[in-house]
DNA sequence: CAAGAAATATAGCAATGGCTATAAATCAAC
DNA sequence: GTTGATTTATAGCCATTGCTATATTTCTTG
């Protein structure tokens, strides 16, 4: 045990406060590929690339709307708000961070990209700065 | 983005499938350590440890019961059984490796121990492999 | 050992994130 | 421009993980 066992509480409450937060940043962060790659994020290619079924991604999009990540017509695409593109390249920008990081320390690097997804929800600010520190100065 | 398009669904449903487990880790990690602190894990303790409601934490026991991780008849304490008590070692080990690596990088402590409580669930075997690689090659 | 205090269990509610089945809207093609 | 195919939305289900309120059991203490 650490001298920190006072906050025990607090940690937890922090890790369930991030995975609540993680599945809108994924879809966030796969829309804007999607924009990218074709123009537009459609339901059905949101689903397939989540793994998940269509009505799955809809209820999330209807959640993303809610948060003010995204907009969407009925039947129509799905596009991000300014401040869901801005969350799209931050996690963009901190999962190629965490991946680096993770082969900076020998991970094979297939391994790394399915890690680095679920690890990377979890990194906080100082963390990623003092990952993109470590790679700088190797 | 990168050569592994094809498994983003993959990914993704593995990442899903890690956070299922994580609570289960957390819990049997923390009866583990009230077991070796004050010889019994009782569900007050671990309610407020946990940081959730009393109720809460029941109801996550009756789940490890149901897993087969720990063992509790009603208005009693709460045991590990030999698979839950082996799983706390490894999440124990596990944790503790992962605050080491994130500290090597230039993680500051604190931030470490936070980031590590969500952190860990979600590093693999190999990864975990790496990261003692790496501390032990420093 | 009886009563009150403390601990645990149960009931019931809400939100989230899955699913299948089906309805409704859009698109394509004749 | 209709019709059939495709796409999206809706309805309704389940499990999980939280919660509060309340019942029940155990413990303690006079």
């Amino acid at each position: 045990m650490t001298e920190m066992d006072g906050q025990v509480p607090e940690r937890f409450a922090r890790a369930r406060e991030a995975q609540s937060v993680a599945l809108l940043e994924d879809y966030v962060e796969m829309i804007g590929d999607l924009i990218a790659e074709l123009g537009e994020a459609r339901v059905a290619d949101i689903a397939e690339r989540m793994g998940v079924a269509q009505p799955t991604a809809t209820k999330a999009i209807s959640r993303l709307k809610r948060e003010g990540l995204a907009t969407a017509r009925p039947y129509r695409g799905v596009f991000l708000t300014e401040e869901g593109a801005d969350l799209a390249d931050r996690v963009r920008a901190r999962h190629r961070t965490v991946v680096e990081l993770l082969v900076a320390v020998g991970v094979p690097e297939g391994v790394a990209e399915l890690d680095a997804e679920g690890i990377e929800h979890h990194v906080s600010d100082e963390t990623l700065a003092a990952f993109e520190g470590f790679l700088k100065s190797r």
